[in-house]
DNA sequence: CTGAAAGCGCTTACAG
DNA sequence: CTGAAAGCGCTTACAG
């Protein structure tokens, strides 16, 4: 029998007692507290108001138990992604995505989740009864995880486009054209011989920008040379060994994947006293904070990463919301900054 | 009505239904599945097969209602901290704790949390009734995160040691005798001037690394000066920052408190022309990936970064087993590793 | 607009 | 060792 003032502050607040507080029955308190229209604005001002001077937290392990719905958003990264402990994109997204959740009155539950997905773990996160949605990150080619989602009928969607079902949620940018401007900003400049290293290719987005930069090269009648073409892996290291790789060939210029890949060319050109953008134009994609503050600073494609977590968040909680949810696309603007790794005369 | 094979196979399925298939009560399959000791083992085998037949998932809100326990973990990040953004370490922390929440059949909830939490957002996290418990990691000095976890009586461990509170647990290096020790070598090595690049002086962290640095000095004779050290706040920009402010007083030698502001060291090193080791010796922190591939590779202190986090998760599960926790504290080992970055003749 | 009651899927004394 | 029953804290038809 622990009573003390200080003690109670801190115990755990009931609807019942709410209730009690307030003089109605739990029905309307629930009814108040979850905005429900059939409740006198008086009542539902008097409930509030004694919510808050008591600091009424709802139990969200009952209201997920009754109602089905917890407010709790899963979010799931593969951690197959190589680049997901080297490149601060992930970061920035986990930040924008738990922060619009907190916006939002939700809050998320991570999932790092092995590249082959166990069966039991693709159930423990949709039969948990914990989350309402899920967002998936860095999609792999064909996962498992989409397939059961959909089967299950849990909403979600993902950050990046699905390669093939057109039937799944998404937020992306359009990374092929923002890929064929910058590389078509190259060609402007009076680049001739433009490389490119890849992002991996069993992941979409790694795709989608590879194709950006070959319409770019035809858009200006050159047939994209294969040799030209080193993959990556999203890693500073892959992009130092695919640089060194294209060195021999003599490019005079380089699209670059992710700016994070740029890092590691960077390394390989300074290695080998390349200088840039003298010696060789490099464009990266992401626009990193880094980005800025590299020597030279880095001609690089932005996208809006807070934003794309954001945009998933409420998309989400939307898709929950409605009955009968049709897939929703959005695609995100991004923008060509232009800095000093592009020699701008010749 | 849709009771196509394909759809019953992911069908919600409950106690209820799985105590009716192995012919026994819902209690007695509970106590099976729980691992409850007064079951018949034939029994427990008989409703356990059933259950991985028929792929059960325990519902975590019913459990979690019911028990009290919902095998859910929160993580808390306070976002105040200016390098999540940037060090690769807050990733492989939180794929340490991932990790193990796994392997230990828990879930993590992440919070990236305001540095001034609001009141209303520390209780969400811990009248929820979502998780049972929560790792704080980069503890801001006098959280009152803290307060309120004890208050609340929630379990909770933290990844940094308490600067003031014994009675708190938590997993941690010994930071200040780690570099102690990286100091030691350097003046062993025949280093006359050396300065350090600290981390914020708000972390514990930061205040016990320093501490490190000057104990090393100490223990020669020599009275550390406070021009030769420059704060930093484990960005790289910091340490970029803050190795130009050191620049003019002419250090010989310089510990930086972690990889990544030493990353940053090395590219204001580089503007001005400066050679590692040979104009200046450099040790950082943490032995991130990146250290073995600068160049020079850089000497650091090693720290166990994943098994901090798995630490972490399997004392706070014992802390909620437990009936009357008293505080643990675990203390992992570092290690210096030595590389190219400080020169060994002089 | 409001309340009494049933129910969400579990766990856990209690009785046997 | 096992089962019937109460209960965890909510939501939500249903009746008024």
């Amino acid at each position: 029998m622990n009573n003390g003032q200080k003690d109670v502050q801190f115990m755990a607040l009931t609807l019942e007692e709410l209730a009690k507080q307030a003089g109605v029955s739990r029905s309307t308190v629930s009814r108040a507290i979850n905005n429900h229209p059939n409740v006198d604005p008086e009542t539902r001002a008097r409930v509030l108001a004694i919510a808050e001077k008591l600091n009424y937290q709802p139990n969200l392990a009952a209201r997920g138990l009754a109602a089905g719905r917890t407010r709790v958003l899963g979010l799931v990264i593969p951690t197959g992604v190589a680049a997901l402990f080297s490149d601060p994109y992930f970061p920035i997204l986990i930040q924008g995505i738990s922060s619009a959740c907190n916006a939002h009155d939700h809050s998320v539950m991570l999932w790092l989740a092995e590249p082959e997905y166990e069966r039991r773990t693709i159930h423990q996160i949709l039969q948990s009864g914990l989350i309402d949605g899920v967002i998936v990150s860095s999609m792999l080619g064909n996962d498992p995880l989409i397939k059961a989602l959909t089967e299950h009928k849990k909403p979600f969607v993902l950050v990046g486009r699905h390669p093939t079902d057109s039937r799944v949620s998404y937020v992306d940018v359009d990374n092929r054209d923002a890929v064929r401007e910058a590389v078509a900003y190259m060609l402007r400049l009076g680049y001739q011989r433009i490389a490119t290293i890849t992002g991996p290719q069993d992941m979409t987005v790694g795709v989608d920008r590879l194709d950006g930069y070959r319409a770019a090269l035809r858009g200006r009648g050159i047939l994209p040379d294969p040799m030209l073409i080193a993959n990556g892996d999203f890693t500073e290291q892959g992009g130092y060994a695919a640089m060194q790789r294209l060195l021999p060939l003599e490019p005079d210029g380089v699209f670059v994947a992710s700016d994070t890949m740029a890092l590691g060319a960077m390394r390989a050109l300074r290695e080998v006293g390349k200088r840039i953008p003298d010696d060789l134009g490099l464009i990266g994609f992401d626009d990193l904070p880094l980005a800025a503050r590299l020597d030279p600073p880095l001609t690089t494609v932005r996208q809006p990463v807070t934003r794309l977590g954001a945009t998933a968040v409420e998309m989400l909680i939307d898709l929950i919301q409605e009955p009968d949810p049709r897939p929703r696309r959005v695609v995100l603007p991004t923008e060509l900054v232009l800095r000093g790794s592009c020699r701008t005369a010749f």
